[in-house]
RNA sequence: GGGCGCAUAGCUCAGCUGGUUAGAGCGCUACACUCACAUUGUAGAGGUCGAAGGUUCAAGUCCCUCUGCGCCCACCA
């Protein structure tokens, strides 16, 4: 056996059996009535994507989840695939091109969406190979892209049918707009940031007729306070609170807005906060959402004074030209030359940021697509409430539910190249109403002229992305071409509603709660059943991982040094519910070590079987009272962590899981199973024991650390069962995972054993705090206080020598002290070590009189509560049982504490 | 302005529906390379569970208030 390594290496196993997997199939998944089906669709990574951190937590959750209901028996299937990004894309290529001086527009759109299929062809694929190094086990076989042909016709399908409900229009208001994308985005495209600006304070004289019928103003301007001085040029009036007393006689009047020279009105809405600046709002109607209904409702001229870029237009004059924020600068200070500028205050603010490239977004009047939420809210809401779909953790319930029920219209159209193109027609000729279509029509619906044209805008991806849990399965046409052949139509009702989503909290709004509604619109049900939000994965100072901060830890790199099953293990273990996931590169080295552990433990095992016997045994039926009582626990302790295990994984609770499988491996069969049967590690129960424990625990591991636990079951079972690298290929991915026995799990038992390691313990504790030699073998005597307790110390004796390393045990027949011993206690059992140097008696006396005073404190504790006649009365029977029982336990100990001390005088 | 989360050992965090003496990993100290593993073993030090109230026989655990961090949402110009 000793072509075994001591040492488990991750880059000899990983992309083997990974290999293997996939040659034989092991991850395809098909509609299959006489099993229960379970589905999770990816969150489709970008194209543009590189495996990050969030994506090894993201997909190590779905891989656990798929691996251990792929054991369990359900026909499992994990859809994975690859989102177009339209902007992200479109972005990545436009910086590819410009490497050779290229803009987009250089190209024509034709030409430009060329080079961006061709990118996606030779970079595409990219996060998918790294899924595959991570040990993903999705069906690569169904692989689906948004962009898909059949998927594309998902998308139309689906515009046209929201079309003809009547819930999809064009409207001129003021949206998000990116002006280095130069894009409309959605709200929740363009996510609000803290940013340190200034509160401007402008005065606007008031026109010549103003003045005159205001003998008591104060003055003759209105000072307004803005954040963004330079859409004054696009100011059509001022704006007052009809309360406010200050203005009261200066509504209706007319200011000179500076610079322009216009001439603009003082108008008065209860909308105007009189605590906030001056109580003046200049009003810019086209360039602020507030300004946009204030424009509306008083019928105020719309003033666009900006390029989609950012630059001013020829509304702004002399500033024409320049980019806003420079434009910002030069109006101040002309404002200030003139003597306008009253004076400027540092004030924090929040404004949109493009979430693609983080540019301060433009509140910007333009005509764009949107589509009414609140009839698609509603069965979504409802479904949630009802718990119809669950979200794990609960809290996250409420978070989209606030957000559905204040959901507002959802702006679709993109001013980009990359994407799904609005199938959107107008004619040229007739110029009525535009028609929707599936299909490219060639004539005008309405007077048949062949001089049509398509909508030159794209949808928002996540218009696509609302889709995945059905357009995967080709919905609406329920059949299609994948990678690997023609997908059966019967697939989509088998696997829809899917099982569970995994996704992060950012992408609730995005993409779950849409799906949610998407699912009920067009499939009539629910598109997943639970939703697991896991946290976002941090640095280990709290910050987000990115590229500008340079704190991100690849995975790719973890991969490489530590493995994947060590990346996967550390992530999941430290991810609690929901909670943010703090990583530092030695965060690994927990996995890593856990895999060698598992490596050398196994080793031992396999250095240790007689493979011949084991196959014999484990057919042999042992009766409980034959096995040893190591056995026994061992057997009950494993049980009842598998039981455990499999609850938290049920509910979600990943971490909890495999911190019960680790703390079981490491610390009941390593430290202690192994231990006690090494030395008769011979014996036939031993050896059906410790194979059995083995060889089911590496099958409860395998979701958690696939190639590890494979590579071990190979061996292992290469020696005990004969499957090596047999035809067909047999996996521990499809094995069971292992059933709970819950009449071997047997809590009294477990304490029994556990008070024999207690002794154990109790005897290196004497050991290390004389400082003998760990070379040499003492003498220790033994006494247990009742007669079970003797017998187990009988029963034991040979585990506890060699546990402890002892010359000899004996068990006394008394409680009296042996001469020349020190001594410690446990519950009911006595323990003396011989002795032969000098005793430092003082220094023994302040050890016990310490322990002593330690169990004073909790006795006390106890007597004061079991004198309390209410806790006798109200507390459950059991619980004060539990406590005289305690009690006196722990006299009993302090009675034999204070007699050892005794001794000592 | 609303909403949510977190404050427990030096660090990072577990502690489920309240019930014996509050746990883990890392780090630290001492000892040990005895034939599975130094990516290891054994033993140990280290906590009045953020603060103040309250409910209860009993509170890290439930309620209220406060403090400090963090996040999300919202049209504060």
């Amino acid at each position: 056996m000793n072509e075994i390594p001591s040492r488990y290496n991750p880059k000899e196993t990983e992309d083997k059996w990974y290999k293997l997997w996939e040659e034989n199939d092991l991850f395809s998944a098909k509609a299959n009535p006489s099993k229960r089906p379970f589905c999770v669709v990816i969150p489709p990574p970008n194209v543009t994507g590189i495996l990050h951190m969030g994506h090894a937590l993201n997909n190590s959750v779905q891989d656990i989840l798929i691996r251990y209901h792929r054991m369990k028996g359900e026909e499992s299937l994990w859809m994975p695939g690859t989102d177009h990004a339209g902007i992200a894309t479109q972005n990545v290529v436009e910086k590819s091109i410009a490497k050779e001086g290229l803009k987009r527009q250089d190209l024509g759109r034709e030409k430009f969406i060329e080079r961006v299929w061709q990118w996606k062809e030779q970079y595409g694929s990219t996060i998918i190979r790294q899924l595959k190094k991570l040990g993903a086990s999705c069906d690569w076989s169904r692989t689906r892209f948004t962009m898909d042909e059949e998927y594309s016709k998902a998308v139309k399908s689906v515009f046209v049918a929201l079309w003809n409900k009547g819930l999809i229009y064009q409207d001129v208001k003021v949206i998000n707009w990116c002006p280095r994308c130069q894009t409309a985005l959605s709200d929740e495209e363009a996510p609000h940031h803290e940013l340190q600006g200034n509160l401007y304070y402008l005065k606007y004289p008031l026109s010549d007729q103003g003045k005159s019928s205001s003998g008591t103003a104060r003055s003759d301007y209105i000072v307004v306070a803005t954040t963004r001085p330079e859409t004054m040029l696009g100011d059509t009036a001022v704006a007052v609170n009809p309360k406010d007393k200050r203005y009261k006689k200066l509504v209706g009047k007319s200011l000179i807005l500076p610079l322009v020279n216009r001439e603009i009105k003082i108008i008065a809405d209860s909308m105007v906060d009189v605590k906030f600046g001056t109580g003046a709002v200049k009003v810019t109607p086209a360039h602020d959402p507030n300004d946009y209904a204030l424009g509306k409702k008083h019928k105020l001229e719309f003033i666009n004074v900006m390029h989609p870029d950012g630059r001013l237009n020829e509304n702004a004059g002399d500033y024409a030209g320049m980019d806003r924020f420079e434009a910002r600068e030069v109006i101040l200070e002309d404002l200030k030359e003139k003597g306008l500028l009253e004076k400027i205050e540092p004030h924090a603010l929040s404004a949109g940021h493009c979430y693609r490239c983080h540019t301060i977004i433009e509140p910007y009047l333009s005509r764009q697509w949107f589509v009414k939420m609140k009839p698609l809210a509603a069965p979504a809401i409802e479904a949630v409430k009802k718990g119809k779909i669950n979200f794990h953790p609960r809290r996250w319930t409420k978070v989209y539910l606030n957000w559905m029920e204040n959901i507002q219209d959802w702006c679709i159209s993109r001013q980009i190249w990359w994407g799904h193109r609005i199938p959107l027609w107008y004619c040229l000729d007739c110029k009525k109403e535009a028609f929707a279509s599936v299909e490219t029509p060639e004539k005008c619906r309405a007077c048949g002229s062949g001089n049509i044209k398509q909508d030159e805008d794209v949808l928002d991806t996540w218009f696509s992305s609302w889709l995945w849990p059905f357009a995967t399965f080709y919905w609406p046409n329920l059949q299609g071409q994948s990678p690997s052949g023609t997908v059966p139509s019967d697939d989509l009702k088998y696997f829809y509603p899917t099982s569970a989503l995994v996704t992060a909290p950012e992408i609730i709004f995005f993409w779950v709660a849409r799906m949610i509604m998407a699912g009920f619109e067009f499939m009539k049900d629910k598109p997943f059943s639970d939703v697991y939000i896991h946290g976002t994965v941090r640095d280990i100072e709290g910050k987000k991982m990115s590229k500008s901060l340079g704190n991100i830890i690849d995975p790719l790199d973890i991969i490489n040094e530590y493995g994947a099953d060590a990346l996967r293990f550390s992530i999941i273990s430290i991810t609690a519910q929901g909670q943010d996931v703090f990583l530092s590169q030695e965060r690994f080295e927990q996995g890593r070590n856990f895999a060698n552990k598992i490596w050398n433990a196994s080793r031992f095992v396999m250095m240790n079987l007689d493979p011949g016997q084991v196959k014999t045994d484990l057919c042999v039926f042992f009766k409980k009272e034959d096995l040893s009582i190591v056995n026994r626990w061992i057997l009950s302790r494993f049980y009842s962590a598998l039981k455990e295990a499999g609850k938290k994984l049920d509910t979600f609770k990943f971490n909890e899981a495999a911190n019960l499988l680790y703390s079981f491996f490491w610390h009941e069969f390593c430290d202690w199973y192994l231990e006690v049967i090494k030395p008769e590690i011979k014996a036939r129960q031993n050896q059906v024991v410790m194979f059995k424990v083995l060889e089911k625990f590496l099958r409860a591991l395998h979701p958690f650390m696939p190639f590890v636990t494979e590579e071990i079951w190979q061996r292992l079972n290469s020696q005990g069962q004969s499957l090596s690298g047999t035809v067909p290929f047999e996996s521990i991915m499809t094995e069971p995972w292992p059933h709970t026995q819950e009449q071997i799990i047997d809590k009294k038992l477990e304490k029994q054993a556990e008070s024999v390691f207690a002794v154990v313990k109790e005897i290196r504790n004497l050991r290390s705090s004389i400082e003998i030699k760990p070379e040499d073998k003492i003498s220790i005597s033994a006494f247990g206080h009742t007669k079970a307790k003797q017998k187990l110390l009988e029963a034991n004796k040979g585990s506890i020598i060699n546990l402890a390393k002892l010359g000899s045990l004996e068990i006394l027949v008394s409680s009296a002290r042996p001469k020349s011993t020190i001594s410690a206690v446990t519950e009911d059992i006595d323990v003396y070590l011989h002795f032969s140097g000098l005793l430092d008696a003082e220094k023994e006396k302040e050890k016990i009189n310490g322990k002593i005073k330690e169990l004073q404190r909790f006795i006390g504790a106890k007597v004061q509560r079991l004198k309390n006649p209410d806790f006798i009365q109200k507390a459950p029977e059991e619980i004060v049982e539990k406590e005289r029982s305690g009690l006196e336990e722990m006299n009993n100990s302090l009675k034999r504490l204070e007699k050892m001390r005794n001794e000592l005088l």
